[in-house]
DNA sequence: ATTAATATCAGTATAAATACCCATTCTTAT
DNA sequence: ATAAGAATGGGTATTTATACTGATATTAAT
């Protein structure tokens, strides 16, 4: 049965099948919400939107294919009716300004309450955005830091070279410029050089920050 | 309606709520399935375990108060009719390895299909066990490693002292073993022991290997 | 064919991490 | 009270990481 009020369309980009599943599943019990469709990865839910648009994407931070930010990006762009709600495993106050600064109307943890996540959607369907205290307080410790020209974390992935993923992946694994040296047949110089477009490249200070990157960038899994 | 054959009584132990929820949910619709109650963490099952035994406890590694190794060794040791399937973000040998030993009877990865998990119920009812292609390949390598002496992934994070969770946790933010010895107002010497200790314990070669145990022990979020 | 960009490798220098040795203080258990 | 163990701090040496400057080779673009 129809009601009055139109539904609020709702489509869902996550990698994770049950969390998918099990938050379309949760969120149709919630009024007025209407799960249309999910998908996998971002590129698989631009698809999907090229059918049917939906009023609110809620679209996973770190998925293959297509991340959150690139994937809010060009909903932004080609959809611009449609509000993005990121999903993420990390609460980093980077995250949070990257995805409001590329056009994600709100930003919420994958830990936080289906009920959490219902408000959203309907403070994003009134208002336009949906921020709680803890992103308010991460965006703005994030806008706080001097010097912000830190590169954006997460929107690197793709501009990383191959060379410097293997080198990433292998540093995570513990092994030494040397030993990665001997591994990829390269100087150990070679590697030096790329360890050090790592750190530019990726803002991080040192290898624990790299590993850090590498985490919860899902460049290694 | 009852069946002639008893169904499967199915209890979980995982932190997300929207996860946790949606995989029972989707047990749900396998037959013969039955989940009877969820829990949030380790601890909050063993209590609800007292109250009402399970055939299955599906039990996620990474949890907080207990996590799922130590919540294993006691289902194993206080309710042993009760099998465990683990339930693992992140597919390491060690991990499968560690699992297993405390009596874990399977062990599966969080991006695997719901189909894959009532298929390991199954399997875990009739035949005690369940290992597919993956975590089997797992194991092996784990098993084959020489100087097998590494101390097992994740059962020492109670183990860490104060103290090193904190130095650990600023080791993953980036900041050098002079920096925190400052912040914490131990000298240099002091810290460094501290990661020296850090080290032994988790069996990690650099910071590279502390960040990682770091990250998939949860010890930082 | 030439330019521009990128990947590769090198020298040098400093800072940090890692690996041993060991001493002192402080707490805790008996 | 005392012994054991943990926490703190130190010396020294080696290896690794990080920071510069810069050269050569390879690739891509025009």
């Amino acid at each position: 049965m129809e009601t009055t009020t139109r539904n609020i369309t709702v489509c869902i980009a996550e990698d994770q099948l049950i969390f998918r599943q099990g938050l379309a599943n949760i969120l149709h019990t919630f009024d007025r919400i209407e799960v249309v469709y999910l998908a996998e990865n971002g590129l698989e839910l631009l698809q999907r939107l090229e059918d049917q648009v939906a009023d609110i994407a809620i679209v996973d931070f770190r998925m293959p294919i297509l991340n959150g930010i690139e994937t809010t990006r060009q909903i932004r762009e080609r959809f611009p009716a449609t509000k993005v709600l990121i999903l993420s495993m990390y609460s980093e106050d980077e995250f949070v300004k990257s995805a409001i600064e590329n056009g994600a109307n709100g930003y919420l943890s994958k830990d936080d309450d289906p009920e959490e996540i219902a408000k959203a959607i309907y403070s994003i369907i009134e208002t336009g955005y949906y921020l709680n205290d803890r992103t308010s307080k991460l965006l703005i410790a994030s806008l706080m830091k001097k010097g912000g020209m830190k590169p954006t974390f997460s929107e690197l992935k793709d501009q990383l070279t191959d060379s410097e993923k293997v080198v990433l992946r292998m540093i995570c694994e513990e092994f030494t410029t040397q030993e990665i040296a001997d591994k990829v047949f390269k100087s150990k110089r070679t590697v030096e050089t790329i360890r050090t477009n790592l750190l530019q490249k990726t803002g991080a200070k040192n290898i624990a920050g790299l590993v850090m990157y590498a985490i919860k960038n899902e460049i290694i899994t």
